[in-house]
RNA sequence: GGAGGGGUACUCAAGCGGUCAACGAGGGCAGACUGUAAAUCUGCUGGCUACGCCUACGUAGGUUCGAAUCCUACCCCCUCCA
């Protein structure tokens, strides 16, 4: 095992928060593998790569020897968290969970390792619980400390309502830490109250504390607001290598440092260097595709960077065809079928009136010429490659 | 239980009898400029069998030549008092 300050700065890289302070030499200090808890709720089984910040860091605990418990909070999934929204969510189903659980299993192995992994449900235990023992565990709160909480105190003083089942939520995840004997949580900073709570009630279960880290949550594309599948701002982990890396090639600047910065496995000082070779001006393009293949080869393989790179290059830089794109075969309507219909049945235009939209605004070529004429009838027997925008494309065969 | 406020397009938010497919802002898309950046400028932003037609302003009816706008009932949300 590597030495306990060295192993710090590696676990404290890219964190938030980092509490009690010192708590995780302690812990480290006792040199046996921790129990490393973080928990996931399953009504959102696309990762993206925002979600893979926590998980980096679970990787980290993993590979220096640490016992990382993927807990899934089926049971919690049942409350939602109120943390910063109003909204409670429907119940998943039992089959609902399986499918959610098995998805995000197969997502986090391209990050951590399977046979490390210890998976966890909290409706093990939680769904046992009875309403006697509940009762018991809300009672090691107040509500005082429940309304510590900002989002709580504030709904509170300004006279929003909070259901009472919105308390139980931190209980309950508090209690899976008091379970799984946890001596690290890892979550978001908006989790951190959460994180506090399992810190409290395991003092009142006699045990010794968890040391709760927060990551930050990531900016999204648009490098505003955080990440997000509903804000569309987002990279899916199961994207295709060519999406992946357009995507990381369409953030701004100052974004892709702040990529690196958390979602690079470079060393802090590698990236310092390249940063450097930036403002001695080398082209931040080409910066930003190292990050683009690294994160890539990450999710696919070395491979599938590699060609997502030159596929880029090829098509945006000396503005070809893209190689692997869309075919299909439309059927012409007697003979002929109007430019519009053709971008909608090509999935192009999501309908008509858009496609004609498109064509106004001259987003539409065929092989490459612009399109001016919007009531343009094309002829069965041909074969053309559309294209709508910069990165719409499809050869269409009308016959 | 009582009193009051409100439900308008992706979101926020105008409109309160016709000229409203619905002001404005944000978002999104497209064009120019580029490094498929960012910033900026411009345009578009319900659908269709497209110079016309259809569907839309919580739901269902009604009054009108004509309603998002008026009336009735219902549903939902929020606040305050108990």
């Amino acid at each position: 095992m590597t030495g306990i300050s060295k192993q710090i700065a590696e676990l404290t890289r890219g964190t938030d928060e980092v509490l009690p302070e010192g708590g995780l030499k302690a812990k480290l200090k006792e040199g046996r593998p921790l129990i490393v808890k973080a928990g996931f709720d399953p009504t959102a089984p696309d990762l993206h790569i925002g979600h893979t910040v926590l998980i980096n860091k679970m990787r980290q605990f993993q590979q220096l020897g640490h016992e990382v418990v993927f807990l899934i909070g089926d049971f919690t999934g049942m409350i939602g968290d109120p943390t910063g929204k109003n909204t409670t969510r429907p119940p998943l189903s039992a089959d609902e969970i399986d499918v959610n659980a098995a998805t995000y299993q197969k997502q986090i192995f391209k990050i951590l390792d399977a046979d490390k992994t210890r998976i966890e449900f909290n409706s093990a235990w939680m769904g046992k619980m009875d309403a006697a023992e509940l009762i018991k565990l809300a009672a090691r709160h107040t509500v005082a400390r429940m309304l510590e909480r900002d989002d709580f105190n504030k709904r509170y003083a300004g006279g929003q309502p909070i259901s009472i089942h919105e308390f139980l939520y931190p209980l309950v995840q508090g209690y899976d830490s008091v379970v799984l004997k946890a001596d690290v949580e890892l979550g978001g900073t908006d989790q951190k109250f959460n994180l506090l709570v399992g810190r409290q009630l395991q003092q009142a279960f006699g045990q010794n504390p968890q040391i709760v880290m927060t990551t930050p949550l990531l900016e999204g594309l648009d490098g505003v607001q955080k990440m997000s599948k509903s804000l569309g701002n987002y990279i899916g982990i199961t994207e295709p290598p060519g999406e992946m890396f357009g995507k990381i090639m369409s953030i701004s600047d100052d974004l892709m440092w702040r990529y690196f910065e958390v979602l690079s496995f470079r060393s802090l000082d590698d990236i310092k260097s390249l940063k450097e070779s930036v403002d001695d001006g080398m082209n931040p393009r080409d910066a930003k595709f190292e990050l683009g293949q690294e994160i890539v080869a990450r999710f696919h393989s070395n491979a599938a960077a590699e060609a997502a790179k030159k596929e880029f290059i090829s098509r945006f830089q000396q503005g070809a065809m893209p190689d692997d794109m869309v075919e299909l075969t439309l059927k012409s309507d007697g003979g002929r079928l109007g430019i519009a219909h053709l971008l909608k049945g090509a999935g192009l235009a999501s309908s008509t009136s858009e496609a004609f939209r498109m064509v106004k605004q001259g987003a539409v070529k065929i092989d490459g010429q612009r399109v001016e004429d919007r009531s343009l009838q094309l002829e069965s027997g041909t074969t053309h490659i559309y294209q709508v925008g910069k990165r719409k494309f499809a050869r269409v065969t009308l016959v």
